[in-house]
DNA sequence: GATGAATGAGCGTTCATTCAT
DNA sequence: TATGAATGAACGCTCATTCAT
């Protein structure tokens, strides 16, 4: 296997695991089985690596969402982004967290700024495609508080209440969107 | 002036400022005019220092949610509550975003455990006793959907994009939550 | 009962547990519910309560030998000299290993090299007035290997041999000295 | 030159000269010409440092008895081991110190643990293989005591008695063991 | 005699990065 | 591509000691 694409996957891993500040690149080198000079070789410094990351994952979400959404409803298309959405929160729990991580973090938040800006826009401007088909007038503060709300339920659920009742949450969230 | 005190005030706003992990206890002190050892003095170590903050942070939070709402309708606890959330949101987005952070950073997380359980289930409690009068039977989730709502805002407000419509979204969170 | 006392028995204690260099003052203080300042008070520094108990040791093992021992014949005090040593090294473990510690490490060595040069002429003088009575000639230096001996099987007990065969090893000894 | 030679070369000698805990890293560095972290790099740590250099001392001693006994008598062998042992300790001295201390202060006994073991069963073995010649019985309490014996009169020429009588003590000890 | 807040030098360790091979 | 020895700045922490009260 190429050692850059396993050097990539085991630090996405190890990241997500342990925290991005908290993974010394020693660690990722040993468990990729690769030695200290190739990251700087592939990817310059840890931020470099640290950006490779990010790009790649939101290519996969540029990925997933160009699926040809024109003749479907607004309400379809919303049920279906919040059953990708809560599915995904359930299985990939650390990899959501690392990336709440990354954007907060005033440190990793500005080594990925352009980044961020990028994908946040993305999924800004998809969101509010669907809204747009709903309420014209209100679609860009709609979708910006569909967002968030989506955010401070993976917020709430990764990191504060052990016991967040994540499934009827789901229900009330589908009821209150998709339902209406 | 006390120097404990003093200790504290100026890493609250260094932390807030910089972040916990990219501010060295070197540069506390040198700002407090104290001494290295004094910390340890008083804390015992840096992750001691961190705790305290977040202790009084949390008894301050108490000390707000202390006002009598016996009298209140629960409509006009909701409007105080977030006019409050939103004012504090714009004024102290530094110490929003510092709390934020030591909440989903895996190491601070760690050390502060359980004093974020004891926050957010204080939080929770009283949130849901507002809810309580609204609608009894769904007041657990309804009241951990409003948090994550509102935190949701805050992460979106101060991490990720720089042109969110707070005032908008105010309006619309309080024509949903207030005057339904 | 009076602090300065009670320091001194604490800091005994807790040095030859955790040996003198590993024994921070704080904990000292702790233990002994006594105050830091206290220290620099009666003893000036750690090493002015080192040689405190150096010294107090060292009056304890005169005032051990001052028994009188004109009209005892030199095996009999060979003998009682031999049974005192293996049993107090067998209930004194941590105390023994706290003397030669200090003869030893060079720092403490150095702090106090005046009372240890006084302490072994002490010893030597007193084993060498039995030697005198046994063999006059060589008396010195048959003095210098017995305690050599005595010192070595104390070191190799304590610090080197789980299983050193200490009831034996005993009996040999006195079947050479006091036997022969 | 090799770095890594060079650092254990100028470790075990500092460490002789000044004591293993009162020898900071950045001395050794220092002297050695070469960057803090390139310990770390090699031995993890200066307890691993620490250890490198007694496990290299084990060795050397194992060669040095790895000579053909066969055919030697028990008598010539320990007049052999006498010799060696006599001639090291005076021009050893501050080696034979640093070695006394590490498996005395509680500290770094600790550390070396295993390795103390492994080398005073392997000197106890090849004790014990010539005094099995010559008293079968009773040749492990004698080995004990014979190694007992040196090991005390290190410890008093070496830290206890300025004017210990060292060549008198050696020509009885030879007569003792060897002319007997 | 007794306290404990405050000091500050010094230590071992971590870790991203560089560079000769 | 790939290695790993080597660097060096930075950090949190320890701890004996001082001094005002």
């Amino acid at each position: 296997m190429d050692k850059r694409e396993q050097l990539i996957e085991i630090a996405t891993k190890l990241f997500s695991e342990r925290g991005y500040e908290n993974t010394p690149l020693s660690v990722v080198c040993e468990k990729a089985n690769v030695s200290k000079g190739l990251i700087s070789h592939h990817f310059k410094s840890k931020d470099g690596l640290l950006r490779e990351i990010f790009r790649k994952t939101t290519q996969l979400i540029a990925e997933i969402n160009s699926v040809d959404n024109e003749n479907k409803t607004p309400n379809k298309q919303l049920a279906e982004l919040l059953e990708s959405f809560f599915s995904q929160l359930e299985s990939d729990k650390l990899f959501f967290q690392f990336n709440m991580n990354v954007m907060i973090q005033p440190n990793t938040r500005k080594v990925l700024d352009d980044l961020i800006q990028e994908r946040s826009s993305f999924i800004l401007k998809k969101t509010k495609e669907i809204f747009d088909k709903i309420d014209m007038e209100n679609s860009l503060v709609l979708s910006h508080m569909f967002i968030a709300e989506l955010d401070g339920i993976a917020l709430n659920y990764l990191g504060i209440y052990e016991d967040f009742p994540l499934q009827q949450v789901k229900k009330q969230i589908i009821k209150k969107y998709v339902l209406q």
